[in-house]
RNA sequence: CGGGGCGUAGCGCAGUCUGGUAGCGCGUCUGGUUUGGGACCAGAAGGCCCCGAGUUCGAAUCUCGGCGCCCCGACCA
């Protein structure tokens, strides 16, 4: 392998094969694969690893605006969804219900369920049920309000149509769930936490987003609002990266939560809920994945640095691992944002070449490559995995470890706004009638990512019936965007007039 | 739930039509030569060929019946 072969490491490439190279990639890049049970991954060191960081900060946000983690039972009895009607029609067809609680051996020695439960028992898709029958006995007095909690957990949707990473049987997922006293802090409150994934999705994963609300078709089954925070892949369709829902009265009715107010009288709470889940992790892919693997921002790679020894078999092996210790203790004392940087010295027994490779496949931000050459004169040989462009960079050691949390929040900085570019070249806001709508969306659809689709902004009338006509183009309103310019104009579908501004868009 | 595909070595696959001792590439292990953009040579280890029942002297291969997983759509985070 050299210059003159240009390779990738993923094949195939993404104007190749986009969806094939999504799963390559997640795979080449160690986040994640497939387990052999269906619908069911295996999340591997480094994906995982990136998710922990993600935990660990959005948790950080949560407690700071006040909410407090709790685990409740992955078991739900089925009446519990009984109560919601709503809500029970959007997940019925897709939950895993526990029937019996052993296994006995048949005549044929194989082993089958036995001991049938009085009630079945479902596997969360979502906790709404089970924490509002909580928070029912919680709430008694305005005094207990707000009650502002957040769960860690796994849950489990049996969807029809698994995808890694983006739709799983099981995913990791945080679910918020608060409940108010009014309408009004109860809206404050759904409006605040999709500021705050807004905040984290933009500054930690380098993912711009779009703030909006969703329509009526498109929200949470048993929410009177939900907002959200969409997101655009480099196929051009648009990823849900976090909702926040303001569910009314909806659970407090079905589960009983009421107390007595200021004024004496029995009152219904307000509750809000909001998530985000492990499918941020193909997000994270689908945005700042290229076709030699993954690039994951510093702030959430689980190692900002990799140190990778070359040696060769004449090398003084011995005195170039020293070296790199003493480079990765020095490392170690350098900050992000105040935290100390996250080194990892590649000390594995195989060639140098394959683990410099591995860490690009892995998107590792800086990789540095130290042999005997660079002791003697005293540089740091790097690379930036967002700019494999400019090979390999050769600094004095001094400077280089000074500079290193600049470089890396350079990176971080470099990686949102080559996506921010990315969507806003592919964000159409010219396209005003229906003609030039199905044009646009019809387009060269087989590859999406040469294609060029993505989101279309424009004019809708707000009437459901209108939607029919997007359904053979495989387009779904995704939000309104909260900023509005509030001019009169015709929607974009019917014709009709219209001054609400909606996003259109294939979607994951 | 429709449509398609695949189950053979750790991984990716050929072999199946036309039944006859289980193959290839990568990876792994040994030894040597190499080495800063993904090395090469030689040797070696590694298999209930998804499961069950048939047909047959003989089944990875043919017949019937199961099971599992993946991909593409509709539903959804």
């Amino acid at each position: 392998m050299n210059a003159k072969t240009p390779k990738t490491a993923i094949s195939p490439t993404r104007a190749e094969n986009y969806s094939e190279w999504y799963q390559k990639i997640v795979r080449a890049s160690d986040f994640a694969e497939l387990s052999g049970v269906r619908g069911c991954q295996i999340l591997k060191a480094w994906g995982y690893g990136v998710w922990e960081q993600m935990q660990r900060d959005l948790d950080r946000r949560f407690k700071e605006t006040g909410h407090e983690n709790y685990y409740f039972p992955i078991y739900i009895p089925l009446s519990y969804f009984q109560r919601e009607a709503e809500h029970v029609d959007g997940f019925a067809k897709e939950m895993a219900i526990v029937t019996h609680h052993r296994l006995t051996k048949n005549a044929e020695g194989k082993l089958v369920p036995d001991g049938e439960l009085e009630e079945p028992l479902v596997i969360r898709p979502t906790s709404e049920t089970i924490i509002g029958e909580a928070m029912s006995k919680w709430i008694q007095s305005y005094r207990d309000l707000p009650l502002l909690l957040n769960q860690w957990a796994n849950v489990s949707r049996w969807e029809m149509r698994p995808r890694i990473l983006l739709r799983t049987a099981e995913f990791l997922w945080q679910e918020g769930h608060t409940a108010h006293e009014t309408h009004d802090e109860a809206m404050a409150e759904t409006k605040k936490m999709l500021d705050v994934y807004a905040e984290f999705v933009q500054d930690y994963m380098a993912v711009p987003v779009i703030k909006g609300e969703k329509i009526a078709a498109e929200r949470f089954p048993g929410a009177v609002t939900t907002l959200c925070i969409e997101a655009m892949m480099q196929d051009g369709r648009a990823l849900q990266a976090g909702t926040s829902h303001y569910l009314g009265h909806s659970f407090a009715k079905s589960c009983n939560i009421q107390f007595q107010s200021r004024t004496g009288t029995l009152e219904f709470a307000h509750t809000t809920s909001w998530g985000m889940s492990t499918r941020l992790l193909g997000a994270l892919v689908m945005t700042h994945g290229d076709d030699n693997g993954m690039k994951v921002p510093p702030r959430l790679a689980p190692y900002q640095l990799v140190i990778v020894p070359i040696l060769r078999d004449d090398s003084p092996k011995d005195e170039i691992m020293a070296y790199c210790e003493q480079l990765k203790a020095d490392l170690l004392c350098e900050t992000l944002d105040g935290n100390p940087l996250r080194v990892k010295l590649d000390g594995r027994d195989i060639p140098s070449t394959d683990k410099r490779w591995d860490w690009i496949k892995k998107g590792a931000p800086l990789v540095l490559e130290i042999g005997a050459k660079d002791i003697a004169n005293h540089k740091v040989c790097f690379t930036r995995r967002d700019k494999m462009e400019d090979g390999k960079n050769f600094e004095d050691r001094a400077t280089f470890i000074g500079n290193a949390g600049a470089i890396l929040t350079d990176i971080q900085h470099a990686l949102y706004n080559a996506a921010l570019a990315f969507r806003t070249q592919r964000l159409v806001t010219n396209i005003k009638d229906w003609a030039a709508f199905e044009s646009y969306f019809s387009k060269d659809a087989d590859n999406s990512f040469t294609g060029g689709q993505g989101f279309v902004r424009a004019k809708w009338c707000g009437d459901d019936a209108s939607l029919a006509k997007l359904e053979p183009l495989g387009v779904t309103v995704r939000c309104i965007p909260f900023d509005q310019d509030g001019q009169e104009g015709t929607c974009v579908l019917t014709g009709q007039p219209a001054t609400q501004e909606v996003i259109f868009a294939r979607a994951y």
